[in-house]
Order: structure tokens, then C-alpha cells, then sequence
DNA sequence: AGTAGTGTTATAGTTAACTATAACAGTATA
DNA sequence: TATACTGTTATAGTTAACTATAACACTACT
């Protein structure tokens, strides 16, 4: 994980996120205990409360359950539940944004493809001319 | 425009962002006044101090003027200023997140991509079964 | 001169996010 | 029982975003 936050959304969310994201990769199973409150504080650098705060989204979400004194818990099911309402709440809110902004940028789906992709598609990275629209 | 504004981030820059699109989309040429503070404010419901703050970054990014007692005017050369670097933002800061969230949710690049682009390149969109990962 | 537009500044209050510090409450284990 | 982990709550302070209200400064037009 990284230790560097976005001014861009408050910690709380970005650290709900993050979960997320590793519920998504595999990374943390159902039924494993996420890393206590005050690990990742100490480990981020930041306050206990605002931890909580973000793991307390997980749970109102029912993704992540709560037992005093022992930790706090994968629910069954949490994977499939997010990739449920992820995926309808990325289709339906961000990416209309994102693909207005590609438009607007004039980028093109090669670029975009080429650049981020790790496992490299090689398609024929074609040399284009910088338009200006 | 729009009369709602999105809690993931501060109206002002919201603000700022929707000019920037309105120059890149040509809706606002250069040399063109911007809605003034006041009118903004009134018909957004937003207070003229938020409206004024989202323009002041305008200034600072050297994309508009502003003429007391005139208003606010969109500088010479802001358009392509703004493809430059808005294009490197884009590529640098959100498609890598936007592209890695993807992936995560088990979703195509290429199809949303693809499906609205307008000069479509018809590359062979094949259809792929439905993986769970 | 007067009026109605502009941008700008001042004062002050509310809310959400974050922080620091500390204590409370439950569980596991030596 | 003691210790060391868990989550949780309480108190209080800072900062950024936003708000309301008002005044100031400048320009254009009748």
C-alpha cells in the first residue's frame, strides 16, 4: 500500500477505498481480519479516529464486520457484494465523467491503452501527429 | 450547465472545472467574458465568495483576466494552454487510477472505450465470457 | 450626476474533516 | 491474574469550505 494521500477526497474515504481495492485483488479473503485501528494509524500516520471512520463505512456497507476486543472481519460474501455495487457505481457515476473528460482532451483509446497497461498489448503503438482539434 | 453540484469534491473547483470544459469544448472562446460572480452565485445558489474563489483560480492559472469593474475575461492562448496541461494532468493523475479501478472491477479498457468512440475504429470487439477472476 | 452593472474586500458564523490525548471495554494468552 | 492486544467513546482544538451580509472600487451608459 502506499503511505501518500490525495488532497483530492478526504483520508477516511480514501482509506475505504483502499480496502476495497484489496477485497477486489484478493488480497485480504473473506473472514480475514483487516489490519487493526491503530496499526494503520501508527503505520500512515494518522489519527486512530479517522481509521475508524473509514473502516466504519466498510461495515455500514455490511462488507466488513466489527467484534470487540478481536478485530474487525471480512464478511462472507463481501467480494461479490462490491463487485455488485462497484462496478454499477463506477458505470453509472465516474465513468461518464472520465470518458466526457477523454473527449474533451481529444485523447485517443490507443494512448490510453498503451501507456497504463502493465501487461503490454504491444498493438502497434502508432506515432500520431499532436492535433489540436 | 448543470444545476447540482457532487459532494466528492469542493463546489469552487467544480467550478473551475466546468469552465475549463466549456473552453475546451469551444462553448467559451478566448476573448469571451465569463458569467459574472454575481450571476453565477444567484443562479447556482452558491455564494458569490465560492464563485469568486473558483475564478481566482482561473487568474492564477493564467487562463483568464479579470478587468475591474469589466469582469472576467478568457485570456489569448488559453485553450491550448489548457490542452497541454490538462491532457498531462489526465494522463499523470486520473487514468492511472481510472484504468487500475477498471482492472479491479473486472471491466474492459477497450469496450468502454471503444463503445463511445466516434470515430469508431471498429477494432474487433470480441466478445469475451464473463470472468469472475 | 446618477444608476446599474462589474470585481473585490471585510466580518463573522457553521459544518466537516482531521488532529491530539486519554480513557473505557472486551478478548486472548502466558 | 497480568499483559497486551483488539474496537470504541469522550473531550477539545485546528483548518478548510461554505455561508450571509455588507460595503468598497471601478466602468459603462443614459
Amino acid at each position: 500500500m502506499d503511505r501518500e494521500w490525495n488532497d483530492s477526497q478526504p483520508i477516511y474515504r480514501q482509506l475505504r477505498d483502499r480496502v476495497v481495492a484489496m477485497i477486489l485483488d484478493g488480497v485480504l479473503k473473506e473472514g480475514d481480519p483487516l489490519p487493526s485501528v491503530r496499526n494503520v494509524a501508527a503505520e500512515y500516520r494518522v489519527n486512530p479516529l479517522t481509521v475508524l471512520k473509514g473502516y466504519q463505512q466498510l461495515v455500514d456497507e455490511g462488507l466488513v464486520e466489527s467484534r470487540r476486543g478481536r478485530g474487525m472481519f471480512i464478511n462472507a460474501g463481501a467480494r461479490s457484494l462490491l463487485l455488485r455495487g462497484e462496478r454499477q457505481k463506477f458505470l453509472g457515476e465516474e465513468w461518464p465523467r472520465v470518458y466526457a473528460t477523454i473527449q474533451r482532451l481529444g485523447l485517443r483509446a490507443e494512448e490510453l491503452l498503451d501507456g497504463a497497461t502493465y501487461r503490454s498489448k504491444s498493438k502497434a503503438q502508432e506515432k500520431e501527429k499532436e492535433e489540436e482539434r
